[in-house]
DNA sequence: TGAACATATGAAGAATTGTTCATATGTTTA
DNA sequence: TAAACATATGAACAATTCTTCATATGTTCA
């Protein structure tokens, strides 16, 4: 992201000290960066349906490719994408490998989501 | 997104009955389609660091941009974005328009999120 | 051990996205 | 009405992302 001077209204809506605190309080940049990373896995629609498939049930790879009408690769591409947010766990029982949810707050951020968009 | 047929593990882990089950409750498509474009749009970090700073206060696009050291073409790009999705609010006052967020999901989420990446 | 099966992964191409630049729109005031 | 200011927006380029294909890894069982 390029910093840059900014010329800027000066009359009506430059509150310097109110920009002064909020700079300070604001999020580390590794936090922002974080945040962000975690939304976008969230941003994508087969990531979403893996995670409310694995809402209702543990699932393999290959039941989760059946369910969604992917094909396996492209499941697991996904997953790694999950679990490396943290967002879901496996476990392996012979040759496959059952994936879950990680914990509640994906089912709250899902939840607030369906909210959301439901009200509009 | 391609659907075929896909070759799946079948003594394990296929459960047809539960695969059918879960297809029954699935989302609809647009619902589906829809939700991972709300995330979408947390899922950078420029609309995260607005959003961080319009839960503080009230801001025109003019200190918005100084706030976040960006120009203004951009910090309107995002606001468009943020809009669109009903995550923040406008109402003009003079020449400015001021920016705040629109509901309690927003913070929801943000502060499910930061919640989330502090786990680890 | 080797064949069969389930999952993981690297590379590549298509599609999507974010910022910048230039300019348009809308508002105020001289 | 014209100039100045604040914001919005279209086009373009760079960067990122998702899926597919091919293949590698890991597990079971004959």
């Amino acid at each position: 992201m390029a910093i840059q001077d900014v010329e800027c209204c000066e009359e009506i809506c430059v509150h310097e000290e109110r920009i002064k605190v909020i700079d300070a309080q604001m999020l580390e940049e590794d936090e922002l960066y974080d945040l962000a990373e975690l939304f976008k896995v969230f941003g994508d629609s087969t990531r979403i349906r893996i995670l409310f498939v694995l809402s209702e049930a543990e699932l393999c790879v290959c039941d989760l490719a059946q369910t969604l009408h992917m094909n396996q690769s492209a499941i697991s591409h996904q997953l790694k994408i999950l679990k490396q947010a943290k967002l879901v766990t496996s476990r392996r029982e012979g040759k496959s490998v059952f994936y879950s949810l990680a914990d509640d707050h994906v089912r709250t951020i899902l939840g607030q989501g369906m909210e959301h968009i439901e009200e509009k």
